[in-house]
DNA sequence: CTCCAGGGATGAT
DNA sequence: ATCATCCATGGA
C-alpha cells in the first residue's frame, strides 16, 4: 500500500544523508530501509511524503501495531516545531548560514540499540564506511525482508550479535570496533534496559552510556541526539571542532575538551543539537574548502529562513 | 598533560 | 601502484 503524508518543512534526502543514520539506500528517486523491523520505501513529491510499508502484527506477535503513518511520522519526528528550534539559535553569521542551508533537516528519532550500535562502529571512520559497516551487519545477521521487490535487512538485536565471535564482526570490516561492539552487546543483553533510560537525566544517561565499551563522550552525545531525543547533547567530533575554533574562538589558543563542552552548552541552548547538526552538515557538504574527501562542493545557498 | 594503536576507503601523486 | 589522510576511544 502507498501511504501519502504530509510533511511541511521536511527535507527527506538531507534528513537521510547529513550523518545520524547510515542504512538507507537512495535509488528510483526515494529511500529503501527499515524503521525498526519495518521495511519501507519511502519518497519525497513536495511537502508529501509517499511511503510503501505494511505496518502488520509480525508472526506470533500479539501487540497491536501502530499504524504505518504514525511509526513514520515519529521516526522522522515530523512533529519537531522547526521553525520555533531555528528561532532559538543564537544569532550569528555561522550559524544563520548553516541553519539556512539545512532547511528542512530533522533529527530523527533511532531505535535505541541499532543507533548506539552503529555510532560504536563510527569511531574513526568517516561516513562511508560506516555504511558499509552497517550494511554487512544487517544483511549477515539481521533478518531479510522486502518492500517494493527490494531486499532490505533489519538490524541484529543485542542478544544476536552477543552470540556471535569477535572474528564474525571483524569480518564486516569492524576492526578493532569488533570487540567493543561485542562487548557492549553482551552488557547490554536485553534491549528494554535501553528503554529504561529514558526517563535518565543526561547527565545520569551521559555515565551509564559511556560505562559502554567503545562508548565515550562523542558517541554517548550521538546517541543521546539521535535515539534519546535529547535536543541539547552536542557531539563534538573534528568537524564541528573546527567550526567551532573557526566561527567561535578565532585567534585563541587551542580550546580544551572542556572549554567547548561549557561553550557549546550555554552558547547554543535547549535545541543545541540541532544547532550542532546543522553547523556539521554545512561544514561537510555546503563548505567550498574542505580536507579529504566528505563533500562536493556546493555553493549553493537559497535565502528565507526555517519557517 | 602527551603519545599512539587501529583499519579501510578515498584522494593525491 | 603506492602514499597520505581521515578520525574516537582507551590505555600507556
Amino acid at each position: 500500500m502507498t501511504l501519502k503524508l504530509s510533511a511541511p518543512q521536511f527535507d527527506l534526502a538531507k534528513t537521510l544523508n547529513c550523518g545520524q543514520v547510515f542504512h538507507w539506500i537512495e535509488a528510483n528517486n526515494g529511500f529503501y530501509g527499515a524503521i525498526g523491523d519495518l521495511p519501507v520505501f519511502v519518497r519525497q513529491r513536495g511537502e508529501i511524503l509517499m511511503v510503501e510499508g505494511e505496518a502488520h502484527p509480525r508472526a506470533g506477535s500479539r501487540e497491536l501495531a501502530p499504524p504505518l503513518e504514525r511509526i513514520v511520522s515519529d521516526y522522522f519526528a515530523l512533529d519537531h516545531p522547526l521553525a520555533e528550534i531555528c528561532r532559538s539559535f543564537p544569532n550569528d553569521e555561522a550559524m544563520s548560514i548553516a541553519a539556512d542551508y539545512c532547511q528542512g533537516l530533522r533529527i530523527i528519532r533511532q531505535p535505541k540499540w541499532e543507533c548506539l550500535a552503529t555510532f560504536i562502529c563510527s569511531s574513526m571512520k568517516q561516513v562511508a564506511h560506516i555504511r558499509q559497516m552497517s550494511h554487512a551487519l544487517r544483511t549477515r545477521f539481521g533478518e531479510r525482508r522486502e518492500i517494493s521487490g527490494e531486499d532490505v535487512s533489519t538490524f541484529p538485536t543485542a542478544a544476536r550479535l552477543s552470540e556471535l565471535s569477535e572474528r564474525q564482526l571483524r569480518d564486516c570490516a569492524l576492526g578493532y570496533r569488533a570487540k567493543n561492539l561485542l562487548a557492549t552487546a553482551k552488557m547490554v543483553a536485553s534491549e528494554a534496559a535501553l528503554d529504561d533510560w529514558q526517563e535518565l537525566s543526561d547527565e545520569n544517561l551521559m555515565t551509564k552510556l559511556c560505562a559502554l565499551p567503545g562508548v565515550g563522550p562523542k558517541v554517548a552525545n550521538c546517541v543521546m541526539l539521535f535515539a534519546y531525543e535529547r535536543l541539547r547533547a552536542f557531539p563534538i567530533d573534528v568537524w564541528i571542532e573546527r567550526v567551532l575554533r573557526e566561527q567561535y574562538f578565532r585567534g585563541k589558543r587551542k580550546p580544551t575538551a572542556a572549554k567547548l563542552r561549557a561553550f557549546t552548552a550555554a552558547y547554543f541552548g535547549n535545541h543545541g543539537g540541532y544547532a550542532q547538526q546543522y553547523l556539521f552538515h554545512h561544514a561537510r557538504t555546503g563548505s567550498p574548502k574542505q580536507p579529504g574527501s566528505g563533500g562536493s562542493p556546493n555553493r549553493h545557498r537559497k535565502n528565507g529562513d526555517c519557517g
